[in-house]
DNA sequence: CCCGGAACCTGAAGGC
DNA sequence: TGCCTTCAGGTTCCGG
């Protein structure tokens, strides 16, 4: 499941081969992979140019093309991932052909991943909350965000136009190791607690990068090994697992409509 | 404004 | 063996 360590992975090894190679030709699987404009014209407007960079926001990728007034943006959604010269299967929605016989795929098991045409970054980016790795987020920036919501925690971190690029997995990560039942009301944070959450949040992420991304079900690295990050969850899709802290057993939960993994003992409830 | 829930999809896994 | 249910999960939209 793409979230921000998945997409900056995806991101960072996907530069090297894509970099300074044109696109050649755009097959496309289905058409409403293309979310804007038609897949014709989409196809039209990609075809010749030149990648000369990606960047990420959130969990956005944006590849940058060489005389075109477009970006070339891109959602994964839940079960997205872009491959080199993968086998085509009954995932590949779409197909860049590169100018040295490099193969881009974009599979998608559950078909909700897009791509589509903005004239500029800003159009998605301005939407979107602080990037958690940027100067400007700090543990104040973090209090301020919480004490105006009475929503439950993880549902206020969950949110993209608050905090850019966390998702379920690393959400629950990110409490447990705060020691923050993921229900409480965000308003009701002590000082202490959001900077452990705040400590946490960039931790959880960091370790995530480090780990080139969690292979949890779906994702693939660009070359389409699978991430190692899963491997260090302490919750995350553990329900029935010892919790690593005390003697407590791992339990789901449902909050804000989606499952959440706590330790009862370790994270209690408000 | 806030919140909950549905919709979008389909494969994997577990229960019976 | 196979059918049925549940779960996974990011975003957007709709209704209360």
């Amino acid at each position: 499941m793409p979230e921000l360590p998945e997409v900056e992975t995806i991101k960072n090894e996907l530069s090297p081969s894509v970099i300074g190679r044109k696109i050649m030709k755009v097959d496309i699987v289905r058409d409403d992979v293309i979310s804007k404009p038609s897949a014709d014209e989409f196809r039209e407007k990609v075809t010749g140019k030149t990648i000369t960079g990606i960047t990420r926001r959130g969990k956005y990728l944006f590849f940058h093309l060489d005389k075109s007034d477009d970006i070339l943006t891109m959602h994964l959604k839940l079960a997205g991932s872009l491959q080199l010269d993968p086998e085509t299967d009954k995932f590949t929605r779409a197909v860049l052909h590169l100018d040295d016989e490099t193969d881009v795929h974009l599979k998608d098991p559950r078909k909700f991943g897009r791509m589509w045409l903005e004239k500029d970054e800003s159009a998605v980016a301005d939407r979107l909350g602080p990037e958690p790795f940027d100067k400007d987020f700090t543990v104040k920036t973090l209090a301020e965000i919480l004490k105006k919501r009475s929503s439950p925690v993880k549902v206020v971190i969950l949110d993209q136009s608050l905090i850019a690029g966390i998702g379920n997995m690393y959400a629950d990560e990110a409490l447990f190791e705060a020691k923050i039942h993921p229900a409480r009301p965000a308003k009701r944070l002590s000082p202490a607690e959001v900077e452990r959450l705040y400590d946490a949040i960039k931790n959880v992420l960091r370790k995530g990068i480090e780990k080139k991304g969690a292979s949890v079900r779906d994702y693939f690295r660009p070359s389409g090994e699978k991430g190692e990050a899963h491997t260090d969850f302490l919750v995350a899709h553990g329900a029935g697992n010892s919790c690593p802290g005390c003697a407590g057993k791992i339990e789901r939960i449902v909050v804000g409509g989606r499952g959440t993994y706590i330790c009862p003992r370790c994270q209690p409830e408000p």
